[in-house]
DNA sequence: GCAAAGATTTGCT
DNA sequence: GCAAATCTTTGCC
């Protein structure tokens, strides 16, 4: 790929090609660009530049568009809380859902237009033990508070668990609410998107209706909004 | 101002 | 298989 964009000359990805996500593809219509997500590399490098680097590999996202959409977080109007859904493509939205879980989304569509795309799951790439190290200390803290005659025991997930769901995909990867309006898109971004190699295979995608939507009612909860990677050992479901 | 529910995960029954 | 944990945002008084 000879793309050059605003990225500047010398950068390279963790592979070292030219892999950059394209903004085009998340400026365009939301439920195309959710398919073309899936297979794409989720990269996140280590702060302050040392350890490891964390990369996974999409394999279930969710569409939630526009402000018709009872599902989405934009059916209110624009608040405060989604501002950032209706900026520009390529940007991440984390919010807090249950108090104590922080979902990753991609914002897409042109400006002015309110959608995003939640990352519902990724299977893990690189930085494995960094993965389940930022899982683990998560899951200590919240342990915290609970009588002292328990003892944590050692977590024994599989490695392609670590980030099968919205919630484990930020907890694994050290994504937070500050993260939000982080560009996806530009290569310095320590949390930011690629595309996969250029000699691995378009993955298949599957639709199905999105997750926990419920109380958006019909049609809404009924849309096939929900796309993923059949057989990946990483979905969030077992499909 | 207060009550309720939420784009979830975990651990116990 | 179910309910708890936990806090921000939203809905209604």
């Amino acid at each position: 790929v000879t793309e050059e964009g605003s990225r500047g000359p010398g950068l390279r990805s963790a592979t070292g090609e030219d892999r950059w996500f394209p903004r085009d593809t998340l400026a365009g219509e939301t439920i195309a660009a959710a398919q073309s997500l899936l297979g794409a590399r989720l990269v996140r490098d280590p702060a302050g530049g040392a350890g490891e680097r964390r990369v996974g590999r999409i394999v279930e996202v969710e569409a939630y568009a526009g402000l018709e959409d009872r599902a989405s977080h934009a059916r209110m109007g624009l608040t405060p809380r989604n501002g950032i859904m209706f900026g520009a493509p390529g940007v991440a939205y984390v919010y807090l859902v249950y108090g104590m879980h922080h979902c990753l989304n991609v914002v897409t569509g042109a400006a002015g237009y309110p959608a995003a795309l939640l990352v519902r799951a990724v299977e893990p790439v690189a930085g494995v033990a960094t993965m389940r190290a930022a899982r683990e200390a998560l899951r200590l803290a919240r342990r915290r508070s609970l009588p002292e005659d328990r003892q944590p025991v050692p977590n024994l997930v599989p490695d392609a668990r670590l980030a099968a769901g919205p919630g484990l995909v930020a907890a694994s990867f050290g994504v937070n609410v500050t993260c939000t309006g982080l560009d996806l898109c530009d290569a310095a971004s320590p949390l930011r998107l690629e595309t996969a190699p250029a000699d691995e295979p378009r993955p298949d995608v599957a639709a199905a209706p999105r997750i926990g939507v419920q109380y958006a009612g019909q049609p809404w909860s009924d849309m096939p909004w929900r796309f993923y990677v059949p057989g990946s050992a990483s979905l969030s479901r077992r499909a």
